[in-house]
DNA sequence: ATCAATACTTGACTCAGGCAAATAATAAAT
DNA sequence: ATTTATTATTTGCCTGAGTCAAGTATTGAT
């Protein structure tokens, strides 16, 4: 079975499990006297707050006639209120009364119950776990083609864990995309371990992106001398790649360095690092320099690129 | 907002949302002549193959009169078949006939092109994406209370990205529960970047508590000299504690101490940790040292414990 | 043999919800 | 200005999904 029918077999599973769910998570439905779809309306008319009857059908997708008897039972039992349109005597506005707002908050309160009882024996982190899923099958789900769905963050700062998972991405994709061994990522830890010491907000910089807290990507600016700065650990995950993240990256960090006044930037790099060199020629970098190297289990050229920032 | 409501509302908003993906995804059942209730009826025959009318009230929930009406339609239909039990004169078992079987896969074609229609225009990896989302809710939220649902693994190798994520599971974890700052990474980094050059399976020995491919405990066993060994780098995941996985770590490594015949085996720790050294003490060590320290933004006493083998 | 429990069936009913025609207001066309 | 087409909502009419309770047949327990 090929990859794509076994997504649509997932997704059919879980189709059939949370209709199910739904059954156990509408339960409370059952309980007062209203059907899933007048909550549903209900539920809308609370959210939209001022709307007309043809919105609701467009965005709930049900019958007219059935909607008119529904607003007019709302309307009968208090908890909705209809306003005539002065511009166009077809439509009412429709709002919650006070009563309605109550009447769904209650229901809502029934459902948080229910969804408590269903989720309370989780742990914490699996409850967000459970929470996140559903973010995830949402904004895929919902976003139009095209549309950019995950918002990339930059941040400047270090916090704890982020050296160890700068490493653990180093080590990870270098290993998998260019076949380094161990003793790479035993570098890069030495790399961290010599700058952490040294490092000045006032002259360093980190530029880590970040997706939901978890770093996607990253470049620094180490400074060496009062003139010359060096860019290191430049990585972007190959899931966020071809967005132009790297280039707005790449980008930053050299505004940095002209941001304070360094003539020069050079970076090291491997010829195996074909995308990243691109991209650093882009940017500006020159080759000044090429070793062959045996290294990291691997036969490759570390080359030197440089540029001047003025 | 605390985070429980947080997730109760990522729920309900996650309900309201599939609700109408189930409605999308659901319309080919509109074509057929069936109703939801019997389509899931027809699909759970055709899975559990052989089964009786009161199991499938039991699965799916639905009223037992109803479902005997329905029985009764699709073996009217030529779809069931249907044979009393020998043992119980009142069941009967139920079975697809080859029709039945053909109108199933007819429906599930057609349930499969509308899928393909809905997830068509997302790139591989966002299907990917939405089939594993899927797969989580699924198996978080149909685990029972109490049950193991993720299986915990303990791999003794060491793979790229490993010392990466270790460093980055100490760094956060203990900025986290015990204050330090990014010093302790850094110091962290150090012990790797030392340890890695010497690893030599022979004398060393990694464990890493796998979960899904992701590490969510450790401890290792540094030879020292050919009679002693140390213990380091002990440390499980705040999600996965008070299952025993601990004691069970430091079992294995005290195992592979004696294997190799270490006379004894010490630790570094901190007066801070009190969950692991109430395990330490469990499994046999014993404070042999103590010293003050100002350190990693703390103030600590540093210990040592020790244990004799034989 | 009797009685209670279990597995399913049948009868009687309700109401959610769909369809199409009707009504009423507005916009477009002549 | 009048007719015609369009849009927004309402109403009448209907079906059939699904519920509830009582009924039948079989089995197990005492």
């Amino acid at each position: 079975m090929d990859a794509a029918s076994a997504v649509v077999n997932d997704i059919r599973r879980f189709n059939r499990f949370y209709t199910g769910m739904i059954g156990l998570l509408n339960q409370h439905i059952l309980e007062s006297n209203l059907s899933l779809s007048e909550v549903r309306v209900l539920y809308e008319i609370g959210q939209l707050g001022k709307c007309t009857a043809g919105q609701l059908t467009a965005i709930l997708k049900i019958d007219g006639g059935y909607l008119s008897r529904m607003l007019k039972k709302f309307e009968k039992s208090g908890w909705l209120n209809r306003q005539q349109s002065t511009a166009d005597g077809r439509t009412f506005f429709l709002y919650l009364s006070a009563a309605g707002k109550r009447l769904l908050s209650g229901l809502e309160e029934k459902s948080t119950r229910e969804i408590r009882q269903i989720t309370g024996h989780l742990s914490g982190k699996q409850q967000q776990q459970v929470a996140g899923a559903m973010k995830t099958i949402e904004e895929i789900l919902t976003a139009q083609p095209g549309e950019q769905t995950t918002d990339i963050h930059i941040r400047y700062n270090l916090l704890p864990g982020d050296v160890g998972y700068l490493i653990y991405l180093h080590g990870q994709l270098y290993a998998k995309e260019s076949g380094y061994n161990l003793e790479f990522e035993a570098y890069v830890c030495k790399t961290f371990y010599e700058f952490l010491p040294t490092y000045n907000p006032a002259k360093d910089r980190m530029f880590l992106a970040t997706v939901n807290d978890q770093i996607v990507g990253s470049v620094a600016i180490l400074g060496s001398s009062r003139h010359l700065a060096q860019l290191r650990w430049f990585l972007i995950h190959p899931d966020y790649r071809g967005k132009g993240l790297g280039k707005k990256m790449l980008q930053e960090a050299i505004a940095f360095c002209k941001e304070k006044n360094y003539q020069k930037v050079y970076l090291m790099t491997t010829s195996m690092q074909e995308t990243a060199i691109a991209l650093y020629k882009n940017a500006g970098f020159r080759k000044t320099g090429e070793k062959y190297l045996q290294l990291w289990g691997q036969q490759l050229y570390e080359q030197r690129y440089d540029m001047d920032l003025f």
